[in-house]
DNA sequence: TTGATCTCTGACTACGTAGACAACATCCTG
DNA sequence: CAGGATGTTGTCTACGTAGTCAGAGATCAA
């Protein structure tokens, strides 16, 4: 066993870390015993424990979870495969999901796929699967038009249903979207509203459609007319498009707008035509964002809540990882589901409005 | 060389993922070869090839990356610390940042750490570096009170100054936010407002107190008084306390405002007092959020970048990583800097408001 | 005393990949 | 046709950790 030193690269050699070995080295025992330490395994005298831990501090040795991955097979990673948008929910989302996986020794791979590309999903899995999470998450389920053939042999979980998506172990979680559609619908329906409107968001996103056919359904319940569905991309700019069509329209009095943001552009387009927010027409949102409450008017909206998804979601998968029981998927929760009355709604004024939007406003500036 | 077949477990059994062994066995050629199809090297008989990637195929062969990582020492990953929080900035950043490493061939772990925590970045960064992360970046620098003293032996990247951080080969990337400061506090100034206030970030981010000290300079140069400032938490109901305490006092023209969320709660808490934006008030917010075009008035405010920055410091990072160069620090580019005009700012009044708010207004629910 | 059990430690090895180097075939140059 | 350059493939090994198994010493029961 000669020591070996391989020729020193002659710019800024950066030292290669210590190892286990080394510090078996320095604490006279067998790399095993320093393994044996690290890992709080039993029958080591409390005097090598205190030498080796000696040494490692010394060293300033950390261990090489990559080794210690290739060994086990098990690397402690999860892969989140996410769009790639600041969007406030699948930004939520993520961090919720962060935030879950703190306490359970698991760590974050974030890949992002572009909106979009065929395929970008499938391709998404494949470079966290070389990476060798152990676990994905598809965080936002978008029907990519075509099944995703995707040969996953770890757990996947997804929040919301995910049709098109060919693996195996798969759990769900995530809120009853189809159910919240249907509460913001009723919410005005029950203000006395004929009909409500409805701003989705792209029909790419099954949660746009779960909310859509909630809708729907809450429409059909009562009986009411269904109006043509304006879609929007979640964007307040796409959300001041529609509401620009809404305010000819003098017969909307309420519209469900399937996120807060597009809420906002809504409300911006309606108020610079000169119609009144909740007086003339009421408008629900989804999401309950930061600011909803400090909008003026304040924004009536559902909030979603990431955290309880996430942990419940993670402890579901972490589970499947470490005790492998089959594909075992869960139902949406239907708890926890409520509407935040602000003041963006009220019962539909007694009188239509006149057509051409009186008191017309500046528009906002690009 | 025995071929053993280890005894299976007897519940679901995950089969062992195909290694280049298996791949090479069944190409007829050696392990190594496999290896050098895989990666494109020199000297491989089109023939060899063609029947490798077919057995590549066949056994739905993906190549381990964790092997790959611990045979070169990288791993092609870069480490983020991120704040466990959904704010549009550092989400925007993370965004960017993975959009930026996409085309590098390198992928992200993200670590949060939760605010106040003390060592918290310094635990998180442990985290990082024992999941071998090539680079780190820290994306919100935050003064922790201490020194971070971190045994860092990566290249560290963060987004704008971070004292305090003891770590070696450190890049530093992201807009001058003592200049953005001065530019929205400039705007106002020139309107002719006698001075501007000021709504802060939480004082332990240097983001907020870069805006702080621009502010504090274009007030010193116009020889203008210097207010009191306040102080919140990015949040929009911290904005709405700012706000309710601005509007008591009639002395107030113009506020500078370090985000756009703070800004949507001064906004309600002035609009709740009866004071108009911006005819009573002028207001400049930061960061232009996809709403802030659409709310009402539409805000004036100062775009953030995020995805240049992201991929000039991205591109750094990597490259100190991939051939090291020594610590080489970067100034903030002042560049692309620039005041986005919409409808919150004008002249100030040229009466002073009477005191007591007139048209009171409801408060929003919680 | 003998052996059985328990405690502690180390030697050896696998994990999957790629680098170093060797072996061999082929082609070219003079 | 010798000598060298060039192309193609394989063997062996390291990377850092933890699992397996064996061995040494101590303790205890029969």
């Amino acid at each position: 066993m000669a020591d070996k030193t391989p020729p020193q690269p002659a710019g800024a050699a950066r030292t290669r870390r210590p190892g286990s070995t080394d510090v078996a080295k320095l604490a006279g025992v067998s790399q095993k015993t320093v393994s044996r330490v690290l890992n709080g395994e039993p029958y080591v005298t409390e005097e090598v424990r205190t030498r080796v831990l000696a040494a490692v501090e010394e060293l300033g040795y950390r261990r090489n979870n990559v080794a210690r991955a290739l060994n086990s097979g098990r690397t402690q990673r999860i892969g989140l495969v996410a769009l790639g948008t600041a969007l406030y929910g699948p930004s939520s989302l993520l961090i919720a999901l962060e935030r879950a996986t703190r306490s359970t020794g698991y760590s974050f791979s974030v890949v992002n796929t572009v909106e979009g590309d065929p395929g970008g999903v499938a391709g998404a899995v494949d470079h966290l699967i070389e990476q060798g999470v152990d676990g994905i998450v598809l965080s936002e389920p978008i029907d990519e038009g075509q099944d995703i053939p995707l040969k996953i042999d770890v757990p996947v979980l997804t929040f919301g249903r995910f049709p098109g998506l060919a693996a195996e172990p798969i759990l769900i979680t995530g809120g009853d979207g189809v159910r919240a559609g249907r509460l913001a619908t009723e919410h005005l329906l029950a203000l006395g509203h004929r009909t409500v409107w409805h701003v989705a968001g792209p029909h790419r996103w099954w949660a746009s459609r779960d909310r859509l056919e909630g809708w729907r359904q809450a429409l059909a319940d009562a009986g009411a007319p269904e109006p043509p569905v304006l879609e929007g991309d979640w964007s307040p700019a796409s959300g001041y498009e529609a509401g620009l069509e809404l305010a000819k329209n003098p017969e909307v009095t309420a519209i469900f707008v399937a996120n807060d943001d597009m809420s906002i552009g809504v409300m911006r387009a309606l108020t610079e035509a000169g119609i009144r927010v909740p007086d003339d027409i009421s408008l629900v949102g989804f999401d309950d964002i930061p600011s909803a409450a400090y909008l003026t008017p304040p924004l009536t909206t559902i909030p979603q809540d990431f955290d309880t998804f996430a942990a419940r979601g993670l402890a579901d998968l972490i589970q499947e990882i470490e005790a492998p029981t089959g594909a075992h998927s869960q139902e949406p929760d239907p708890l926890s589901l409520q509407l935040v009355v602000r003041q963006s709604t009220s019962a539909p004024p007694s009188t239509p409005r006149s057509l051409p939007g009186r008191r017309p406003r500046r528009t906002p500036k690009k």
